[in-house]
DNA sequence: GACATTTTGTGAAAATAAACACTGCGCGCG
DNA sequence: CGCGCGCAGTGTTTATTTTCACAAAATGTC
């Protein structure tokens, strides 16, 4: 099966169909319509039936779509069937508040360890796992085969930190430095700049 | 100037563009290639050019764009020349987090106040800004003239939530519950999910 | 002051994404 | 048991976005 035919966009929204299916799901609802499940997730209806018909069909004329069945079918593609394991690196207000975010491992994510350059700072709460020196990383990440790095460092040294994450094995990154980073064509990232979010939305009520 | 024919894609990268002159200026640079800067902004020249068309022309041919003079076009475009007031409801771990984030001050962006449904929880620190209940949303808001709110609800109050403040005026939702707002159309929603970027990027890894 | 060099601006082409329009399957009702 | 309705699947069309290719402009050099 070949996934590299699925549109980048098309695997972004997969993900917000899966979420309306875990709500539907949770509501004890059966079935479906395109047109249902659309509007959960803010798309158009053909768009969503293009979309899953990229890896297979799973509806039913004249009924709609299994929320269980298609619920599994996503997760299949999307590869989250199990648990992935990934670091965090940069343990301030940001990283912190993160670290104690419960939607990360209720979506099959498991943080297993943090990162900090004063490892040793005072934190206000435990935050469920340890927080290492920065020197760690090498270590940890050769034993345990991780591939995913959260990284919630300053934006001056997010180039460097990332350089060491990529030499130490990490394949994606989910980098909320306000920096764009440059990395080599097997690595993956993906940016979440909330001041960009905010300037974004101004210019849309002016 | 019509602001409508700026697609917006193009919008957005302006930001990234703005953020990337901002570096430039901070080291002193004068002038800039659409080459450099588009490589600072991740995209390509020709994008970068053809963004900046939307608007005018900036650039001398043989030179490059002149840092400050661009910078300072864009902050006009994007709206942002003036401090715009906001506020952010729901202080739980992600929302106290964001409060104390110095990113959104930096690009122009003040919280006024913070709205909890348990506004007399106890925080582990100062936040900066009163936390106040819900209830007083509609008052601040038709006192001051906010137009953009920032939601850090959990995601089975969020629609209920947002559609208060939508009733009080707000027209611009930067949303971090993991669900789809429905809005009218005069309202414009950025989405921030974290637990999809995350999905998302594993996908890339597979 | 002409010429080589650099780099922008932009119409045209290509690629990508979204929407439409229609086919036909399957369920349920009569 | 067959007929009609509802809704998924999909080839085609349309719209949007990105990239290309090249002309035009400014700079600096000799």
């Amino acid at each position: 099966m070949s996934k590299l035919v699925i549109p980048r966009k098309t695997v972004y929204r997969l993900s917000l169909y899966y979420r309306a299916l875990a709500r539907l799901k949770a509501n004890k609802v059966e079935t479906v319509s395109s047109a249902a499940l659309a509007k959960a997730a803010g798309v158009k209806p053909t768009q969503l039936r293009k979309d899953l018909t990229y890896f297979g069909q799973f509806g039913t004329r004249g009924l709609g779509y299994n929320v269980l069945a298609l619920s599994a079918q996503l997760t299949e593609v999307l590869g989250t069937t199990h648990l992935q394991p990934v670091i965090l690196v940069g343990a301030g207000h940001l990283g912190s508040a993160l670290l104690r975010y419960p939607g990360f491992a209720k979506e099959g994510f498991e943080v297993i360890a943090a990162f900090d350059a004063d490892a040793t700072r005072k934190r206000s709460r435990d935050l469920g796992v340890p927080v290492l020196p920065m020197e760690e990383i090498g270590r940890i990440l050769s034993s345990q085969r991780i591939k995913m790095a959260i990284l919630t460092v300053p934006g001056n040294v997010a180039q460097e930190v990332a350089n060491g994450l990529i030499e130490a094995g990490v394949l994606a990154i989910l980098n909320f430095a306000p920096i764009i980073l440059q990395v080599p064509d097997n690595v993956v990232v993906n940016n979440v700049d909330l001041a960009i979010e905010l300037e974004n939305l101004s210019y849309f009520i002016q």
